[in-house]
DNA sequence: CGAACATATACGCTTGACCATATATATGGT
DNA sequence: ACCATATATATGGTCAAGCGTATATGTTCG
C-alpha cells in the first residue's frame, strides 16, 4: 500500500526529516508548535506534514483548534526502519538540539497540553 | 560526513533503488550487469549509479573494462539501516524476482567473473 | 453573529531532477 | 596504431518540488 518512492522522497527533505524526528521523539505535537520549534513559516510546515500525511508517514486528528500530528504506528516493516533512520540521522547532527529546546520553550497550547503525550 | 539528504534523495529514485537491492543481493556488480538486468540504458544507469556513488552509498572499483560497483561496507549506521529500507522495500515488490532473473541469465563478462561474487 | 486563533490551500515563480540522444574517454585485443 | 567493448559525460528539453505571499477554511469564545 505504502508507496516506498514517497517514503523515501518524503524523508528526502531536512525540514521534514526535523519533523519526523520531532514526532519520533515527542510523540503528537500540533502544528503551531512544530512551526515554533522548526523556526519556519506556518504555511511552509503545514505543507510539509501534508507531504508526510499524504505519504503514510504521519497522521493527524483534531483536537479543538489543533491539529495534532503523529507518525503512523503501523508502518510496515521496512517504512518504519525509514522512518527511524532518518530520525536517527537528525538526531546525530548537533543543531537537533536547538529544535528540542524552541519546542520546550513553546508557551502556545499551554495548560498540559504537552502532558498528554 | 554523509549528507543525510543526499542518502535518502538517493534512495528515493525507484531505479537506485533497484540497484541498491541487486548490489545488496549479490555484492559487487559491474555496469553492464545492471544495465542488463534492470533493462534500462547504459547512460541512464551510469548517471544513477554515479549519483548513489556521489551521495557515499556506492564504491567503484576498476577491473580490466569493468567498473565494479558494490554498497559501501562502513556506512554510519543511520545510512546502512536506510539503505537495508530500501533494498528491503524493493525485496518487498514483486517485480524484483524479473530483476533478478534478469541478471541470472545475463551472458555478459562471461567466465566465471560473476563467481568472485 | 463576529472576532480571533489555528491550520490549510491557491498562486506565481524559480530551481533542480530526470530523460533521451549524441559524443567522449578508457581499456584490451589484434 | 586501430578497432571493439565498457563506461562516462554533455546537451537540450520537460516536469515537478519547494518557496513566499495572500487568502480560505474551520474552531472557539464573547
Amino acid at each position: 500500500m505504502t508507496d516506498p518512492s514517497a517514503v523515501f522522497v518524503a524523508l528526502s527533505d531536512p525540514l521534514r526529516r526535523r519533523a519526523v524526528a520531532l514526532l519520533a521523539a515527542r510523540g503528537e505535537l500540533c502544528v503551531c508548535e512544530l512551526t515554533s520549534a522548526l523556526g519556519e513559516a506556518q504555511p511552509k510546515v503545514s505543507r510539509h506534514l501534508a507531504l508526510l500525511r499524504d505519504a503514510g508517514l504521519a497522521r493527524v486528528r483534531r483536537d479543538g483548534r489543533w491539529m495534532l500530528y503523529s507518525l503512523d504506528p503501523e508502518l510496515p516493516g521496512w517504512a518504519a526502519d525509514a522512518v527511524a533512520a532518518a530520525a536517527a540521522a537528525r538526531a546525530a547532527e548537533p543543531e537537533a538540539a536547538e529544535d528540542a529546546a524552541r519546542l520546550a520553550a513553546f508557551a502556545g497550547r499551554p495548560e498540559g497540553a504537552c502532558s498528554d503525550v
